[in-house]
DNA sequence: ATTTTCAAT
């Protein structure tokens, strides 16, 4: 992705109103060592209301994409994604059937910022089922944010730039992000 | 201590 679009989507300070998800892969052999898969490595974003046809959020255009691997059930993997917004209520339900079903697969989720639009009534609760289920959920650091650049965006050999107010901010939603997933456990 | 949110008033 270029520069302009991961510093417009991920920037913790913004509120932009789509939404990007990094994913890469990776195989566990049983000492637990990862070889990343690079042909597995990519980026989806959401389909908005502005562009012809149903709207779509970028979570499902990713669980399209895992599943059109077929990855092998009898290896394990372990799928990282970096995404600008955390998953709605129906998308954190539907990657949570799919972990249910797909135990060869590990997910660990690094989201920007938390997206608290409240679409079913239900609050977080969509989260805390998807971490139930055995994914991890983390606010992105700076470290993180420096890894999904180095990974994903055609940097041209820039080092990463970490934006003002980046780690207060992320720390904020870090504690935000605790509370919520601590909240719902009973 | 806050609140703009995969939009739409």
């Amino acid at each position: 992705m270029d520069e302009n679009t991961f510093t417009e989507n991920f920037n913790n300070q913004g509120w932009p109103s789509k939404t990007f998800l990094c994913y890469m892969v990776e195989r566990l052999d049983d000492e637990n060592t990862a070889t990343p898969l690079d042909e597995y490595k990519g980026f989806v974003r959401n389909k908005g209301r502005d562009q012809p046809g149903e709207p779509c959020h970028a979570e499902l255009y990713f669980l399209g994409q895992i599943r059109s691997w077929n990855l092998d059930r009898n290896q394990h993997y372990r799928l990282t994604c970096f995404i600008s917004w955390t998953p709605c209520y129906n998308c954190a339900q539907k990657l949570t059937t799919f972990l249910k079903e797909n135990h060869h697969i590990s997910l660990h989720i690094f989201a920007s910022r938390i997206y608290t639009v409240d679409d079913s009534g239900s609050r977080q609760s969509g989260l805390c089922a998807l971490q139930a289920a055995g994914a991890r959920i983390t606010i992105m650091t700076s470290k993180d944010f420096e890894r999904c650049w180095v990974t994903f965006v055609d940097h041209k050999e820039k080092p990463f730039q970490p934006w003002e107010g980046l780690e207060v901010k992320s720390k904020k939603l870090c504690e935000e992000l605790q509370a919520i997933l601590r909240a719902q456990q009973n």
